[in-house]
DNA sequence: CCTGCCGCCTGCGCGC
DNA sequence: TGCGCGCAGGCGGCAG
């Protein structure tokens, strides 16, 4: 959190508002924002400022400006960082990391109350995508995502069919909420074993997956307190139509039963203890 | 290669 | 009143 559709919501505020304007200054208030720039803010103000931006693009849970060269500016928003245009006399939130001036005299401001977030310079590929997410796979609403590939290396994995859906290596973009809509609604058990997935279940639960995010997308995400905005730092709406996620004790819009919650993967998993029964044969 | 665990971070709400 | 603790949890690094 925030996930993929909340990261979208962010992606599309940028390629209005930042795309095609120049960086003229850039200012760190927080160096750790900037942990996995090794050269440090040094090296990362100087390389930034003058440079165009030409895209805005978005991986999973990452997000990046393309600048012009071959170059990138990715960002994670970690658990609680926001990007918020401002008018450069606008009053400084709390937990402002790093401001980012344009040519057109507004501020591009990244504030991350818990620095789980941060930003970096990286080289790009051929489609540019920085080199240093490589690792990380396409997601669902990637026109290139490819759902057999998926589904045969799900079936490879020995593990919980959650920990696999938030493994960002196999698919990128589901976090703690969209895994446990997910699977609510398949139903499945997140302990269920990735190796004793039938193909139908496997597809059910892809299908779900696109859609929970694309309907999250249109409320214009999920935001349970102020943390999860867009860039004008509006919340969504998701979180009115959460069936499972963070609804412990309330009752299961299907069958009544009050919905359960589980410590698993130091975190919490909501489940309906009668849709998705713990498998006798799963497996953490 | 694979799987799973740890530490990073801050603010808030709770119990004593 | 104030302190300590649990919780929120994505991700890179690393152990086995």
């Amino acid at each position: 959190m925030p996930e993929l559709p909340e990261v979208e919501v962010v992606r599309r505020g940028l390629d209005t508002h930042v795309v095609g304007r120049t960086v003229v200054a850039v200012t760190v208030h927080d160096v750790r924002s900037l942990k996995r720039h090794l050269p440090g803010a040094a090296d990362f103000v100087p390389r930034l400022v003058g440079r165009r931006v030409d895209a805005a693009r978005r991986r999973g849970k990452y997000l990046w400006l393309v600048l012009d060269g071959h170059e990138a500016l990715l960002c994670h928003l970690g658990m609680s960082g926001q990007m918020l245009i401002s008018d450069a006399d606008a009053p400084l939130p709390r937990h402002l990391r790093i401001v980012l001036d344009l040519d057109d005299g507004r501020q591009l401001r990244f504030v991350d109350q818990r620095i789980f977030g941060g930003m970096m310079l990286a080289d790009v590929d051929e489609e540019q995508v920085p080199v240093t997410i490589g690792h990380i796979a396409r997601d669902p609403l990637d026109p290139r995502f490819d759902r057999d590939l998926f589904a045969a290396r799900l079936r490879r994995r020995r593990t919980g069919v959650k920990r696999a859906l938030l493994d960002q290596t196999l698919i990128s973009g589901v976090g703690n909420i969209y895994a446990d809509e997910s699977l609510w609604r398949v139903p499945l058990h997140y302990a269920r074993a990735t190796e004793n997935l039938r193909a139908k279940e496997v597809d059910a639960l892809l299908g779900h997956v696109v859609d929970v995010m694309g309907e999250a997308l249109e409320q214009g995400g999920t935001s349970f307190d102020a943390l999860y905005v867009n860039v004008n730092g509006q919340s969504g709406y998701f979180d009115r139509s959460l069936a499972a996620y963070g609804q412990e004790g309330e009752p299961c819009p299907r069958c009544g039963t009050p919905i359960r919650r589980d410590a698993f993967m130091n975190r919490s998993s909501f489940t309906c203890p009668r849709c998705q029964p713990r498998p006798r044969n799963g497996r953490f």
